[in-house]
DNA sequence: CTGTTAGCGCATTCAC
DNA sequence: GTGAATGCGCTAACAG
């Protein structure tokens, strides 16, 4: 019986032929936990997300969804809300149900944690955050391929005064893409007021105070980089709210290339970091793990470029501040 | 050992002091599997969503696991992709997972599916269209309450080429929306000529391509209706490559009050459905059956209301239908 | 109160 | 090539 069910090559057609037919009839469905129970893989991955309503996680859940489908594994999702005691309750739960391999994509982590998983011997795949050691892969991304870029084409666009609304800075991924920022204007020489340099939080809230607090300076900017694209969101939803038209009074960068950029009035010119490369190379680092002939001793590293994508959110520099009607 | 740790009172305090510490020492944790086992129940529920891309169904995702959390249940998330094939094999993974129950929020399904569940005597929760029949719960949605408010509220604003682009009619959520708005259009005597009832995708390329068919119309709407949000913000994209000025030129309303539509520009009038009410809903349905005393007989009915939010994308009917430059 | 044992559903032995 | 026995990690039932 479990041998035809598991189509091992000596049994009897005939024999196999009765055992399908019985097993149609009593709608008879294998129990994968009592499979998983002997065999000790689960064939179920973790994959923890630090915020599932930002529009950036799901694509990629999708894509990551898509892969483990075809290759018969399940997915346990967990949303975070950036809530480290969530995190921890997340990554036990994990442990518990014996996924065979975690990918922990909230572009930041605690390091007991990332203990606990190394301890079970649990294959995991970090981004940027990973330490270098056996079992755990890591997905680095070159922050500053892309925003290079697209500091090269405001400055371009006679862009002087360039400002920066950053993510939330205890998280490594924010401050990798503000470093990248303040590296690239560096590299053409140019100065960076601390005035221009303001705190968001990678939603849309943050895009809109950062503006305000943009336009209440004297000295205006007529180009905003964001640190993803929820805040340049924001920040052309308070553009609105100011009268101001975009791009000819503010150009605007956002970060991440979701795809509702395309679909913003006007569309948004970001950097494109692909989530679908991104969702591709966890589940590879997992599955290379889980199934690979010998344990891999560093865990494998993966690059992932980041490339401007030009739309209509960026123009000339204006000649002059127009002035703009407040709310 | 067993009892310490599922906490039964009976144990000596000092054995269990023991034991703790052992545990400690160990790492210990529980194999959930094996539990699961045993006791028949896998605190596992599955959740299904039809696109997990659409931001929907995050807001919904996200409420549902921190439900879940707080229950000790963990979720088995699928995103089918509008694809039988894929909803089906979702269905058998659940199954063969032993999920203590599933919440179907794909808005539409396949008839012999359900027979499938049933058959396991699976709890099932659906949105709008589960039948009714014991251990399968409905979430029925009131459409007209909200759609009505949304028409009325453009006749008051001297509307009267009212346009409406609904979603895939295969779903029974986009008839549903499409009837409440013919039928709240006849209810203040309203005709519907057939040209302005046009066929979106519950996406916004939909909303794009319907408002593009509405605008070569000799005769222009002044409003449209939208199945969904993402339509409405395809359709405003679209306006916007019209240099049409919403609400002045165009008046537009979406459904479902995503957290988006307070960031559009302008913010969207929307049709409010609760997100976190459905997922409570689905959730309270399940537990329901899973630890209710009596298995309910018949699945519990669950009504949820929409409302109209105002917010910027409608105005007062234009006087005459200004000129607009194409593309 | 606590040590021991059977069995959950399956895959993997080992005999035949 | 196939039936039967063992054990995966755990809980429940049974003795002590």
């Amino acid at each position: 019986m479990s041998r035809t069910i598991n189509r091992v090559p000596s049994v009897d057609p005939q024999l196999a032929r009765r055992v399908w037919k019985v097993v149609e009839e009593l709608g008879y469905y294998p129990n994968t936990q009592a499979r998983a129970l002997v065999s000790g893989k689960s064939r179920i991955f973790g994959l923890i997300v630090s915020e599932i309503t930002n529009p950036f996680f799901p694509e990629i859940v999708q894509s990551f969804e898509d892969i483990a489908v075809r290759h018969n594994y399940e997915i346990l999702l967990t949303s975070t809300i950036h809530d480290p005691k969530r995190m921890e309750l997340a990554v036990r739960r994990m442990i518990e149900r014996r996924v065979d391999g975690v990918a922990i994509l909230t572009f930041g982590m605690e390091e007991t944690l990332i203990e606990d998983l190394r301890f079970r011997k649990l294959p995991v795949v970090f981004v940027d955050v990973g330490p270098h050691v056996p079992g755990v892969s890591n997905i680095r991304i070159n922050y500053q391929h892309g925003i290079r870029q697209a500091v090269q084409h405001l400055a371009a666009l006679r862009h002087v005064r360039i400002a920066f609304i950053s993510g939330p800075l205890h998280l490594k991924s924010a401050v990798a893409r503000k470093t990248a920022f303040e590296k690239s204007m560096h590299e053409i020489g140019r100065e960076l007021p601390t005035e221009l340099m303001v705190a968001g939080d990678h939603r849309m809230e943050g895009g809109m105070r950062g503006l305000v607090e943009l336009l209440a300076l004297r000295d205006r900017p007529t180009a905003v980089v964001c640190s993803n694209d929820m805040t340049a969101i924001g920040v052309m939803r308070e553009a609105y709210d100011y009268g101001m038209i975009i791009p000819r009074d503010l150009s605007v960068v956002g970060f991440d290339d979701i795809r509702l950029s395309s679909f913003t009035t006007p569309p948004l010119t970001t950097v494109q970091m692909s989530q679908t490369l991104l969702a591709e190379y966890a589940f590879k680092a997992l599955i290379n793990e889980v199934e690979g002939t010998a344990p891999s001793k560093e865990g494998t590293e993966y690059e992932l470029i980041t490339n401007l994508v030009l739309r209509g959110s960026t123009a000339l520099a204006p000649t002059q501040n127009l002035p703009v009607k407040p709310l």
